[in-house]
DNA sequence: TGCCAGGCCCTCTTTAGGGCCTT
């Protein structure tokens, strides 16, 4: 049965688009005030795309955003801790991204796979709800749905997209902008465990 | 040198192709 009682929106950045292959630099999520980031070291190199739009970059063995070297936690340490933060919330939880379905989800699944946790994540998360499938349910004809684009469209600003702080924090803006019925928004939702 | 993601959606479609969206 599908169903939630908080959404909590996240955002990945990674060294790629492949997201078979691809490391997580950063994971940021956000529910209302509350909010969780952490940096991780990737193992493996940027692709150059990903370089250049995130401003990430690996030197010395440390991780740098532009200029300036960020603190990062081991994989399994990130994850763990991200789960105890989902994990304080209300459930069912879900969890909200833009193009959810097709990347930040198959990536987010493969890792938590690999680091043993996805048992221990599906208990706390019902579900994923993918906010770009529901823009375009909820608004016609657009030039675009792109998160940078809508977050200008209807909230009227720019912000430091690619940062997955502000990508998180600007979708909550966004969700609460749009005020969508509790159908619309089970329409775009994946469950967890089928 | 040239390749280098992939699935959904749309249309001048279905015997297909190109753009979108995420990094």
């Amino acid at each position: 049965m599908s169903d939630y009682k908080t959404i909590v929106f996240f955002d990945l950045e990674t060294t790629g688009l492949d997201t078979t292959v691809c490391d997580i630099i950063q994971l940021s999520a956000i529910c209302g005030d509350r909010a969780y980031n952490v940096y991780i070291l990737p193992g493996r190199d940027f692709d150059v795309g990903a370089k250049l739009v995130t401003g990430f970059s690996v030197r010395n063995n440390s991780l740098f955003l532009g200029e300036n070297p960020v603190d990062t936690t081991p994989l399994q340490e990130a994850l763990t801790n991200f789960i105890t933060f989902l994990r304080s919330f209300q459930r069912p939880v879900l969890l909200a991204a833009h193009n959810a379905r097709r990347f930040d989800v198959p990536v987010l699944t493969r890792v938590l796979r690999q680091c043993l946790l996805w048992q221990e994540f599906q208990q706390v998360v019902s579900g994923f709800l993918d906010t770009l499938p529901l823009s375009k349910n909820l608004f016609d004809n657009l030039s675009s749905y792109s998160q940078e684009t809508l977050v200008q469209d209807f909230l009227g600003r720019t912000y430091n997209a690619h940062n997955a702080t502000e990508d998180a924090r600007m979708l909550q803006e966004l969700f609460k902008a749009w005020r969508p019925e509790r159908a619309d928004i089970l329409n775009c939702i994946t469950m967890t465990r089928l």
